[in-house]
DNA sequence: GATTGTATATTGTTGCCTAAAAGAACAATC
DNA sequence: GATTGTTCTTTTAGGCAACAATATACAATC
C-alpha cells in the first residue's frame, strides 16, 4: 500500500514525464546554440553524439518537442525544427531546464549569501530544501563535479572556501588572468583556421542581433565557450581544466552581476580582435591583449 | 538466509575492525607528518580535527594502534606513542591505508595503460574490479573528486583526457610552471613567518635523515604540501585548487616514475633556497627560482 | 582548565527489490 | 547510404528497513 501511494505521489508530482521535457529543452538548447533555423532537420545520431547520449533518450525528447509544437515529425522522415529556437516560443522548453535548476540556485543563492554553513549534513540539507535522497544525491555530485562542495571524511560535506569568500569573483578573475594569458603563451600554441573561423561566425551572429534574444545564462555561457575555444589551442588539458573550474564557480555569481548590453557589446569586439591576432599568429601580442580585456574590472559577469 | 550469508562473508573480508586499522593507519601517518616522537600524547580532539572527524572514530584508531603495541593508554590518561612512527614497528598500521588503496592504484594503473576504455558503465568496473556497488560508488566520487572521471550524461563514465594522454606528465609541469610562480607574483602575496619557519623545519628534518625512510608516497605528498602551503600565500583559493588538482593526477604517474634521492635531496635544498628569498620579501625573485624549479625536468616525480 | 569516559541522538550505508532509462542491433523505409 | 522504427538486453535509479558509523553533550577525572 505505501509502495502504490507514494509511486501515485511521484507519477503526480512529476506530471507524467519531467525527463521528457528536460530531454525536450537540452535539444532546444543545442539547437540554439549550433544556430539552426526553422525547418532544419533534427537528426536523432547527431543529437544523440552532441549530447553524449544514446537515440532512445533523444527520441523522448523529439516528441516532446512535438507535443509542444516546437517540432514536426512525419514517419519514417523524423523531425524537423518547427519554429526558430530563439522565437519566443521555444522559452516554455527550456523553462523545463531551467525549473529543474531551481534547487541548485537556490543553493548556490543560500551558500553566496552565508545563509548556510561552511559544513553541512546530507539530512540537513533534504529536510531544508525538502528533496528525497536521491534527488539530493544526484545535486550533490554534479555540485562536488563543479568543484565548490567536497566530501569530508566523516559525515557531512563541506563547501569550498572559493565559494564562501566574499571576494571570490575579484580571485577568479585574477586567476583567470594568469592562466589564459600564459596558455597562449605556450610554446606550442596552435588554432587552426577553422577553428579562428568558426568563433568568428559566432561572435558575429551575436552582434547582429542575437544578442537581445539571449538570457543571461546564455550570454555567460557564450563567452566561456568562447574562451575555453582558445585556451584549448595550447593543447594542454590542465588549463581547460581549470578555465572551467573557474567558470563553473563564476556562475554563480553571473546570475547578480550587472550586465548592459552595450558593455557586452565592446567586449564582442575585443574578442573578435582578438581573433584577428591569433589568426595572424602573434601570440605574444595575443596574450597581452587577453591579459588586458581579463583585467577590465566592468565586464567580470560575461568575459 | 541469504542476508546472514552475506553479512558472515563481509565481516570475514574486513577481519572484524578493517575501519579500526585504517583510521590507525590516518593517525599514525599524521603522526610522521607532524614529526612526532614516542612518547609524545596522542590528545583526541587535536586529532579529530586535523583529520576532519569527531572523537569517535579517533578513539577506534587509538585503539587499534595500542592493539598494535604502537601506542599504550592509561584510564583517564588518554594514549602516547610507544614508537617513533618512523620507526620500522609502525608500517603495518600504515600498510592497512595502502591496502585499502589497492583497487584505486589499480584502476589508474589501467587508465594510465589504457587497459580501459574511455568510457565505462558502472556494472563493467563492479564486475571487473569485483566491487559491490556502494564501495564503487564511493570510489567513483573520490576518482571525480580528483578530477580523473566524470558522469556521463546517460549511463557510465568517462575518463578525462588529462589522465589518458601519453604527455600528461609534461603538460601537468607546464601548467604548474605558469600558476605557482605567478601565484607568488600575485600582489597580495604574503608568507607569514611562522609558516616559513615550519615549513623549513619540515624540510630540513627530510635532509637529516627522515627522506630514507619514507615511502616514495610519503615523498610525494610532503612535496605536493610544501608547494601548496607556499602558494597558500597568495590568499587565492583558485591557484590552490588548481594546484592540488594537477597534483592529485601527478600522483597517479609518481608511482612509477624514477626516483633518485640525490637528486631529492638537490631538490629539498632548492626548497630551502626558496624559503630564504620568501623571507626576504623578494617576491619576484622568488617567482622567478619557482620556475626554474619547476622546469628542470630531472625531478618531475617529486618537486 | 583541559582532557578523557560514556551515553545518546543523529547520520549515512548496505542490501534487496522493482521500475525506469538507456544502449545496441537489426529491419524497414526513404 | 543514411536515417528512422522496433525490439530486446543491459544498466541504473528509487525506496525501504536494518544496521553501522559518527557526532554531540555532559559527567568524571586528571
Amino acid at each position: 500500500m505505501t509502495a502504490i501511494d507514494s509511486s501515485r505521489q511521484r507519477s503526480a508530482r512529476n506530471g507524467g514525464s519531467e525527463r521528457a521535457e528536460h530531454l525536450a529543452g537540452l535539444i532546444m538548447a543545442l539547437a540554439r546554440r549550433e544556430g539552426m533555423k526553422a525547418g532544419d532537420r533534427l537528426i536523432e545520431q547527431r543529437l544523440a553524439d552532441a549530447l553524449d547520449l544514446s537515440r532512445a533518450p533523444i527520441r523522448l525528447g523529439l516528441k516532446a518537442l512535438e507535443a509542444a509544437g516546437l517540432a514536426r515529425g512525419e514517419p519514417h522522415r523524423g523531425f524537423v525544427l518547427a519554429k526558430n529556437p530563439t522565437s519566443g516560443a521555444a522559452q516554455p522548453a527550456l523553462a523545463a531546464i531551467r525549473r529543474s535548476e531551481q534547487v541548485y540556485a537556490n543553493i548556490a543563492g543560500d551558500v553566496l549569501a552565508s545563509r548556510l554553513p561552511f559544513d553541512v549534513t546530507e539530512a540537513e540539507l533534504m529536510r531544508r530544501y525538502d528533496l528525497s535522497r536521491a534527488e539530493l544525491q544526484r545535486l550533490l555530485d554534479r555540485i562536488a563535479a563543479e568543484g565548490w562542495i567536497a566530501r569530508l571524511p566523516g559525515y557531512g560535506w563541506r563547501f569550498a572556501e572559493t565559494v564562501s569568500s566574499p571576494k571570490a569573483q575579484a580571485k577568479a578573475m585574477a586567476f583567470r588572468a594568469v592562466i589564459e594569458p600564459a596558455a597562449i603563451a605556450q610554446p606550442d600554441f596552435m588554432l587552426s583556421q577553422e577553428v579562428i573561423a568558426r568563433l568568428r561566425e559566432r561572435q558575429q551572429r551575436l552582434l547582429e542581433g542575437e544578442l537581445e534574444k539571449m538570457t543571461i545564462g546564455e550570454i555567460y555561457h557564450s563567452g566561456c565557450e568562447f574562451h575555453e575555444q582558445i585556451i584549448r589551442g595550447a593543447g594542454n588539458p590542465f588549463f581547460i581544466e581549470a578555465l572551467r573550474r573557474v567558470n563553473a564557480i563564476r556562475r554563480l555569481f553571473a546570475y547578480r552581476s550587472f550586465t548592459d548590453r552595450d558593455c557586452m557589446r565592446r567586449h564582442i569586439r575585443e574578442h573578435l580582435r582578438l581573433l584577428e591576432i591569433l589568426e595572424a599568429q602573434q601570440y605574444a601580442e595575443a596574450a597581452e591583449l587577453l591579459a588586458k580585456h581579463l583585467q577590465r574590472p566592468l565586464v567580470q559577469g560575461v568575459s
